[in-house]
DNA sequence: TGACATCTACTATATGTGTAGTATCTACTA
DNA sequence: TAGTAGATACTACACATATAGTAGATGTCA
């Protein structure tokens, strides 16, 4: 099985049991990102070939199998970003920002972190 | 042909196609944005399954075929940005952000042209 | 006019993706 | 102990995706 990237579904799972922690197959049905309602099977069998990839590992924990990441979110969002901003928008993030907040309904909040997260950016950029 | 999102090869030709615009095979295929080479007819199958989904169309120019997006970039980038931040980041765009400036090495420029796309979003909030 | 280059149309195909059914095991419950 | 609920393993499959070959048209050039 080769190192790919994830598809999309798959990053949508990583993206539960990053946020959760570890979790089973039916937790991870009941909170998948884009809220689709999906057979248990269907969720069982995306993360049983995640696991023959190597992105998940299970551990048995009573009669039931507890999934984890074993890729970190850095490592996999990173390339991933990356690949999609350079594809897509000529590898210029500022571009794609400028697509997503032309979008998305940005709330005064997240607006507040986007420009905590700039601030925190130049700051170490400053240091480094 | 459904109404689907554009698959990921097919969006880096629309995206020749936004920054190009009218192109013709052979010039798409030389500039595909992941530097990838690819046969003449693999990128010629891509388009042709394009036009067939009506993403794209074409007026014969000589002996030539020449392309051009009949999708705008806002129509397409804003809800496969808003899918891919939700389904992959919780609908956080602060956090999709900040994964992306931790993974790229973001000129100051660009930081800069950020921060200038923050304001004029902010500017344009406090008017609506 | 014949050879060659280049174009489009059509066809083919391996692999990935998303979906779910069936078989089987195991634990609980009446 | 028989039945049921819920778990995993295995299998299946439709469709999309990415890739490219071949056939045939057309233009160019010696």
């Amino acid at each position: 099985m080769k190192n790919r990237e994830p598809s999309r579904l798959e990053m949508q799972v990583l993206s539960v049991l990053w946020q959760r922690g570890a979790s089973t197959v039916r937790e991870v049905m009941k909170v998948m990102p884009d809220g689709k309602t999906r057979a248990y099977t269907t969720i069982l069998s995306v993360i049983q070939v995640m696991e023959k990839k190597g992105l998940v590992s299970h551990v048995a924990e009573g009669n039931v199998h507890v999934y984890q990441a074993r890729v970190s979110r850095q490592k996999v969002t990173g390339p991933w970003l990356r690949g999609l901003v350079r594809q897509v928008f000529g590898g210029s993030a500022a571009t794609a920002l400028q697509h997503l907040l032309a979008e998305k309904r940005v709330s005064r909040q997240e607006l507040d972190e986007i420009k905590e997260i700039i601030a925190r950016h130049e700051q170490k950029n400053a240091k480094g």
